[in-house]
DNA sequence: GTCCAGGATCGGA
DNA sequence: TCCGATCATGGA
């Protein structure tokens, strides 16, 4: 199955490797691999045009729409720059950076146990264990990639099953998480009508998710709220290095926050998302 | 050997 | 409400 988009709709780098997502990879000829929702998909540049190609068990106009929601191409990235290339010099610099990015409407478990894995680790290493998690518990597809595991599937996992992917402390975390959305077929379909809020405190209510991850969640997922600021210590960093120029250490949360609301408002999701990919690049 | 990574949880002040 | 200790793992 093909598709084909203008290619100005987003840049292939900006998009796979700024820290939202866990299971695409870049190939030798700059193009990416990835599987989401049980489709197998190449995505690259050519001619002006992005072209995507995959395997999926979908007629071709499902297969549109679903790339169409995947890569959230509905939503208007150029007036969210402009409106954010204003704020301040920095933003304008981040902004122009990170052009071609967008964020990703990931599955909602998916993120959810992602995010509980990306807990004091790090990035190359989270991809490892998801790869593995994917390989031994998701249905295999045609062309022999793997899909992440539904509940059901990752159900399945004993607690030492999930550590010997080398998760370590956060077994737990996934096996409890796990077992409760399993048990409680609601309690994902109701995140979707609530207010940010209401569905960050949710959210917090699953093992291993604490504030950070499930800001996370709720910027990377389907669920796409743009209203939060995840925090982590390149955030922390930079945030510090652009707006307070003080000890980071010092730095709480709730300060950041306000800071963060302060100037970037309803897009803060996303001022967030250009401050971290900038920084961590300049590195 | 130490330090670090898209932190959360727990117990105690 | 807010601290510090603790929690596995692997790469630098």
């Amino acid at each position: 199955m093909r598709y084909e988009v203008q290619g100005d709709l987003f840049e292939l780098q900006d998009v796979f490797d700024n820290g939202q997502c866990f299971r695409w990879n870049r190939n030798e000829d700059g193009s990416y691999n990835g599987v989401f929702h049980n489709i197998s998909l190449n995505v690259k540049k050519s001619e002006g045009k992005i072209i995507f190609e995959g395997i999926a068990k979908l007629n071709q106009k499902e297969f549109e729409s679903e790339i169409v929601k995947y890569f959230d191409l509905e939503r208007d990235y150029e007036s969210y720059r402009d409106k954010l290339s204003i704020v301040d010099d920095n933003l304008k610099v981040a902004t122009e950076f990170g052009k071609g990015l967008r964020l990703l409407n990931q599955d909602l478990f998916e993120t959810i146990i992602s995010y509980i894995t990306s807990a004091n680790n790090n990035i190359p290493r989270i991809k490892g264990i998801i790869h593995k998690m994917c390989e031994k518990y998701g249905k295999e597809l045609e062309d022999g990639t793997h899909a992440f595991p539904t509940i059901e599937e990752l159900s399945k996992a004993e607690v030492e099953d999930l550590r010997a992917l080398g998760l370590g402390f956060r077994d737990k975390y996934i096996y409890k998480t796990t077992r409760y959305i399993k048990e409680n077929p609601t309690f994902l379909p109701s995140l979707y009508n609530m207010d940010t809020e209401k569905c960050r405190k949710a959210l917090e209510s699953l093992e291993g998710v604490g504030p950070k991850v499930a800001d996370c969640i709720l910027l990377f997922s389907d669920l796409k709220r743009m209203d939060v600021f995840p925090i982590d210590v390149w955030v922390r960093r930079v945030m510090n290095e652009l707006y307070f120029h003080t000890e980071e250490v010092k730095l709480s949360k709730k300060e950041i926050r306000n800071m963060a609301e302060l100037k970037f408002g309803e897009l803060q999701g996303l001022a967030q998302q250009y401050l971290f990919y900038w920084r961590r690049e300049k590195e």
